[in-house]
DNA sequence: ATAAAAACTAAACATTTGTTTGATTTATTC
DNA sequence: GAATAAATCAAACAAATGTTTAGTTTTTAT
């Protein structure tokens, strides 16, 4: 299926209601009024709401792979670098699609449709396999502790970065940050997520010196 | 208002379909015939869906609290041991409230109901103002750092467990523990969670010695 | 320029939705 | 035990839902 401008409208405008009315929460009049295109154009195009989730997903999914088969043959950088330059594309990456993020959460939870929760776990496994290149590595090199439960070191990771996105206001709040805009405070954000998770896996990942 | 045993049977069926269907995927015909009542029972108990919600969150929000004001006026333990107890507690009570959980979480991402939007703000800023609490007393003490974000802290503890929650299967079929039951999963849980949070809390708060 | 295909539209369709009604049964009160 | 209140029920209600239809306009291909 090859998608054309519109497709990928209807797509934008979809992900922005789904993450902030739910899937079920979000009707294809809703979705065809805020993309000021006719009630009948979303099934013409996708097929169904169903349809259209899944398109949605199929898409964003290849955004969300973590690249990194070029990092992993680079010799040039310590195996711990390598874990921060992954840390700081995975924080980029859901800053970047915050809509799609909330959508994958929620899904997660209810799994209600199969083709979705496939998609899901194709990203989880993902990340925990592209972790696991990592962290052999600098077990290799003798430099990372033995016996790292990888899905739960990327857990932390994953699930800190989505309480903070979800938290926005009550963190904003509780830290008198109410004043700054939102892309400013997402900009504070990736900086303050980035040296946070970063010690953590430090401590976790490393042999204390 | 009062809730006899009938209320509590059709929040908790309402809560187990919410978690699983989500709130606009599960309609009032559903939660009737899963409870064994007639439909009209659930308007005639509760006034309406959207009061039914607030209804299981206003009860829900109790169990939730973390209540360590004794814990905290403690002198013979120590400020890192209260945090562990801390820690414990929590994975305890979302280990036993997952369906809940679940519900919050996505209410958290799709801030429809202003009401409920309130009573997580509320559960937040309990967890955090307890948390403040044990780190002012350790950082009076000299044993823990300076300039803790409290929030942040939380927020990996939070998304932690709620990640490993939400991604059983992928975890199980991560680390091959397929074969063992749910419940006996969710004790090894319960000790992988509290040992590992336990590390990350003791990096990020003490001094190193 | 014309025929065929694709894009688009308004209207209609059958279900499903939350809620209410009005009657009936059960429980409580005096 | 009669009167009142509460609980329960089947049925009905209007509104909203996803999807389809049948007709129109626009684009593409020859």
């Amino acid at each position: 299926m090859v998608l054309t401008d519109k497709h990928n409208h209807i797509i934008e405008i979809a992900e922005e209601l789904f993450a902030t009315k739910g899937y079920s929460g979000t009707s294809i009049r809703d979705i065809a009024k805020a993309a000021n295109v006719n009630l009948a154009m979303v099934s013409y195009y996708f097929g169904s709401k169903e349809k259209l989730m899944e398109t949605l997903f199929k898409e964003r999914i290849l955004l969300m792979q973590l690249k990194i088969e070029t990092l992993l043959k680079n010799e040039t950088i310590s195996p711990f670098q390598k874990v921060e330059i992954m840390i700081d594309e995975y924080i980029s990456k859901v800053l970047d699609k915050q809509a799609f993020y909330k959508i994958m959460l929620c899904e997660m939870a209810q799994r209600k449709n199969m083709v979705v929760v496939k998609f899901i776990r194709e990203i989880k496994l993902n990340y925990a396999n592209m972790m696991r290149g990592l962290v052999e590595e600098g077990q290799r090199k003798k430099i990372f502790k033995k016996h790292i439960d990888i899905m739960l070191l990327m857990n932390t990771m994953t699930g800190t970065v989505t309480q903070m996105i979800m938290n926005k206001e009550v963190y904003r709040e509780f830290n008198s940050l109410k004043k700054i805009s939102e892309t400013e405070y997402d900009q504070r954000l990736k900086k303050i997520l980035g040296d946070h998770l970063k010690k953590i896996f430090k401590t976790l990942l490393e042999y204390e010196s």
